[in-house]
RNA sequence: GGGCGCUUAGCUCAGCGGGAGAGCGUCCGCCUUACACGCGGAAGGCCAGAGGUUCGAAUCCUCUAGCGCCCA
């Protein structure tokens, strides 16, 4: 079947991607007598709509998912989407607040105020938030679903899960109360990163640390007893009001003999402490330092040590409370500019200092974070993150690159409780209720009727949720159906890959190998890729405020998926970051023509026959050029097979560019053409037999980097060995088909042609216009060589006249092209730039002199002969011998040139 | 403060112990019957710097400088 002149993406894409799935090629199905490889995705956030990011990373798994398919495994990629508490929460909210949801209002049969004052989730109540927020997901939720698809995600879709469905949630509960039934889950009160706009707690990991410039006041507590007096240094002079202590360092000799005196507080007339503490920082500003257990994660860790009190100076939305004096009811900023204007007058106020340091940031709302107490639900860690530093030091789990261990290790052995609890309403409830009359707490899948303790009738569920993350931690087993014990568990867990961001290595990575661990007792995946970051051209990261962010919906618009994929596949190296600009994307859509353009030839000559699998072609059929192209195949199939078993996409996908472009459409397509057009029969038939083949795996490598393009030439192969490229067997190399004589001959005819073009093309010989060329050499192969190959001279380089031999004499003033082993010579009618021809001669001799005298110093080095290995001298022998000859031959030429 | 990574052709990057590579860009010549989204050709590099290991270093080690990321 002939292909229209230029490939359209647009129809093909949409059209082949509904064929597969109607064809349910995507569906992994338990099958005990194949070998199983499946692949969770990360499941990204139904609030967002697909990045670069994500569009690179579910390229690289359906790459991997694709090749494996087609390599005979029963795939399954199993797909969804994560429920993002906080970012759900904080879109909702700023909805109600700037009235954008009123039409979701209404479809939740919420009585909608006319007037257009902000609304708040108080004012809605829990129950009406939460319909609210499902609503929003059923509307909205499914674009990233539809752009996966648009990607060519080769996803399960039947097994799409979402972490707050039902069977997601169970699993949640169930593990919520086993881990607190085996005492991993507490409840306690602690310094935590509270976010004042979110009104809720965050992880270590959701605070985003920004050195900022700010000031070091430095601040006078005056002794209370004597006149004398103690000066600290502080970030955050408002908190003072909280002070419960001063330290200094124990082995401080300025303030040995402080320790155990006290300090009036400033402001508060409050008498502290003096304290010695390991903890303090000689170094820091005057080596005394305020202590506020309340707001500050070192001081918090101080005052447990030496059992003072803590005070707490904020409310949760970051204005002073009742601790704070005469300061109460200011934000903290304006209570700070106080603090500061009452020491100042009293002149308590050393000096201030400018200062860098970490200031936190919430990771949604980039509010400054407010190190607070409260009392929150917590994980044990340290018990169960042994197992999993185990589990990558013993190779259970490999991480590719390496290098990411250390980071996870690090981590791991420092590891931190995990603050589970949010104080948000989207997200799971924590399944826990506090009993009224024995304060105990009741855990349970379900609401329980009475308190588990005293059967008292008054409880009341926690009010908090849980870290989303508690979820995606359990993503490897719960999408499987876990708690249930169900077939699929049994048969696709553990995973084989995992493909994600480095960035979440312990957000996300780290907790699903310790949940896993415990409640599977095995691993959840057994490799873990992380892939790079993708930056813009200028190696800026793509963001919104920056506005260099482009839609891969109008990339796809522009260039096709395929030419996307291509591209990200392409630059993906195992670095930490790829920059990729529309320029590459362009480029590869090149590729893409090339290929359409070289299966449109090839299927303009269909087969005479319809049997898929033909007799194959005799070997004594194949000429040079089938041979060498065959032998190269087999060199693309295995270092494809090898690339991809390695994540090594990058090189996968050069590797066929350059075979495909290069070998089979440069030169094998240009010399396959005077056998396509033969007259012969059988000649032609052999041809097009090759080509077809050649065309055929060549579809099945590329598919799985451009899927869309290659089942869309694939359907219009006159003769197809599988009713969808997709499920065809993934080529295999045929020992037999490698042929390095032929890869050699082939090297010294193209170097041979790319002489006679090189000098037509100095020379600036139009080619229609004939030429004739000489090539002196003494070897009796390279001659025959020419004889036997001359047609390609002419068809390749436009050779009309051609005369090869060992006794030829040199022309005197042709150009020449000097080999190691032959001299290529164009005579041509008129003047010659005899003084050019002359230096480039030149240059080349001193190259070859120079390479020729390192050989030789190698091979004169008695240690070199002593310790380099046999193969290492053999080719430094043979390379002096190629140098020597090609020097020599340099010479002759030179003389013969001066002569003129 | 601790850790990790990067520095190779004008740009973006591969290569990571044995003859300096690609894509884009630049320059020259071509509408040759699959493709001008093309064909053919060319120019362009003390592989950041300094030491060391080795018969041999862009490649391994140490230090220095610059840039970037992560953790505290």
């Amino acid at each position: 079947m002939e292909l229209p002149k230029a490939y359209e993406p647009k129809e093909a894409e949409e059209r082949w991607y509904s064929f597969w799935e109607s064809q349910r090629y995507f569906e992994g199905n338990v099958n005990p007598r194949k070998k199983p490889f499946a692949i969770v995705i990360p499941p990204p956030n139904v609030t967002g709509g697909l990045h670069w990011g994500h569009a690179l990373n579910n390229t690289l798994q359906d790459i991997v998912i694709r090749y494996k398919r087609m390599d005979g495994y029963t795939t399954c990629w199993f797909p969804g989407t994560d429920h993002a508490s906080i970012a759900v929460h904080v879109l909702i909210e700023r909805g109600l607040a700037k009235r954008e949801l009123d039409d979701l209002l209404v479809q939740i049969g919420y009585p909608v105020p006319s007037e257009k004052r902000p609304l708040t989730r108080h004012e809605l109540g829990r129950e009406n938030f939460l319909k609210l927020a499902w609503a929003w997901r059923e509307r909205y939720g499914s674009r990233i679903k539809e752009q996966l698809r648009a990607l060519g995600a080769s996803c399960d879709w039947r097994r799409e899960s979402f972490t707050m469905d039902e069977p997601r949630s169970r699993a949640v509960r169930e593990v919520f109360i086993r881990l607190y039934k085996e005492g991993f889950i507490y409840r306690g009160d602690c310094l935590v990163n509270w976010c004042p706009r979110c009104q809720t707690v965050l992880s270590d990991l959701e605070v985003e640390r920004e050195e900022t410039e700010s000031q070091l006041y430095y601040i006078r507590y005056s002794l209370a007893q004597g006149n004398g007096s103690l000066t600290v240094a502080t970030t955050r002079p408002e908190t003072m009001l909280g002070d419960t202590a001063v330290a200094v360092h124990p082995q401080d000799e300025r303030y040995r003999r402080r320790i155990g005196q006290s300090v009036i507080l400033p402001l508060m007339n409050r008498s502290i402490p003096i304290i010695a503490d390991e903890a303090v920082d000689k170094e820091f500003g005057t080596g005394a330092v305020k202590v506020t257990p309340g707001h500050d994660p070192t001081d918090f860790e101080m005052v447990r040590r030496h059992g003072l009190p803590i005070i707490s100076i904020f409310k949760p939305d970051a204005t002073t409370n009742e601790h704070a004096g005469p300061y109460q009811h200011l934000d903290r900023f304006v209570a700070r500019q106080r603090v500061v204007e009452d020491l100042q007058k009293q002149e308590l106020l050393e000096r201030i200092e400018k200062h860098i340091y970490a200031l936190g940031h919430c990771q949604r709302c980039h509010t400054i974070i407010e190190p607070l107490i409260s009392t929150q639900w917590f994980v044990r860690m340290k018990e169960l993150a042994e197992p999993a530093i185990r589990a990558v030091e013993e190779g259970q789990i490999r991480f590719i690159p390496d290098r990411w261990k250390k980071v996870y290790f690090d981590w791991l052995y420092n590891i931190r409780d995990w603050p589970i609890s949010r104080q948000l309403w989207w997200g799971h409830r924590i399944p826990a209720w506090h009993c009224h009359e024995c304060q105990k707490i009741t855990v349970a899948q379900e609401t329980p009727a009475a308190c588990g303790h005293c059967a008292s009738l008054k409880i009341r569920q926690d009010e908090d949720v849980l870290d989303t993350w508690f979820s995606s931690a359990l993503w490897p087993f719960s999408v499987m159906g876990w708690p249930e014990e169900t077939p699929e568990l049994r048969y696709f867990y553990p995973t084989q890959f995992l493909s994600t961001g480095h960035d979440i290595i312990f957000f996300w990575v780290a907790r699903m190998i310790f949940m896993g661990l415990h409640f599977m007792k095995e691993i959840p995946f057994e490799k873990v890729f992380f892939h790079p970051i993708i930056k813009d051209e200028r190696g800026q990261k793509m963001s919104k405020s920056k506005g260099n962010v482009i839609d891969p919906m109008e990339i796809k618009e522009r260039y096709g998926m395929d030419a996307f994929r291509l591209t990200l596949a392409a630059l993906c190296a195992q670095g930490k970051e790829m920059r990729v600009g529309e320029r590459d994307i362009e480029g590869h859509k090149k590729f893409l023509n090339k290929l359409w353009n070289a299966a449109r030839l090839v299927l303009s000559f269909p087969l005479a026959y319809s049997d898929p699998h033909p007799i194959p072609l005799p070997e004594r059929k194949r000429v040079l050029e089938d041979r060498w192209i065959l032998s190269c195949l087999n060199t693309a199939i295995t270092e494809t097979r090898e690339a991809l078993e390695n994540y090594e996409f990058n090189r996968a996908a050069k590797g066929l560019y350059e075979f495909v472009w290069h070998d089979f459409c440069d030169w094998y397509l240009e010399m396959v053409k005077p056998r396509l057009y033969s007259t012969n029969a059988e000649i032609k038939q052999t041809a097009q037999q090759i080509l077809h083949e050649l065309l055929s795996d060549i579809l099945k490598l590329l598919h799985p980097f451009i899927p869309f393009i290659t089942e869309e030439i694939w359907q219009r192969l006159s003769v197809k060995s599988a009713e969808s490229v997709m499920i065809a067997p993934f080529p295999q190399a045929r020992p037999e088909w490698t042929d390095r004589e032929a890869e050699r001959t082939m090297t010294q005819l193209q170097a041979l042609i790319t002489a006679v073009r090189t000098m037509r093309s100095e020379l600036n010989v139009p080619p229609q216009k004939p030429a004739t060329v000489l090539i002196k050499t003494e070897s009796k192969e390279i001659e025959a060589l020419v004889r036997q190959y001359r047609q390609f001279f002419h068809e390749l380089a436009g050779v009309e006249q051609l005369t090869v031999g060992a006794q030829l004499s040199r022309p005197k003033a042709a150009p020449r092209t000097v080999l190691e082993w032959a001299e290529v010579f164009l005579p041509v009618d008129g003047l010659v730039d005899l003084a050019a021809e002359r230096e480039r001669l030149q240059r080349e001799r001193s190259e070859a002199h120079a390479h020729l005298e390192s050989t030789l110093k190698k091979l004169s080095s008695a240690e070199f002969l002593a310790r380099a290995p046999e193969e290492i001298i053999e080719k430094e022998k043979q390379k002096a011998q190629e140098f020597q000859e090609k020097l020599q031959r340099l010479e002759q030429n030179l003389q013969l040139l001066h002569s003129q």
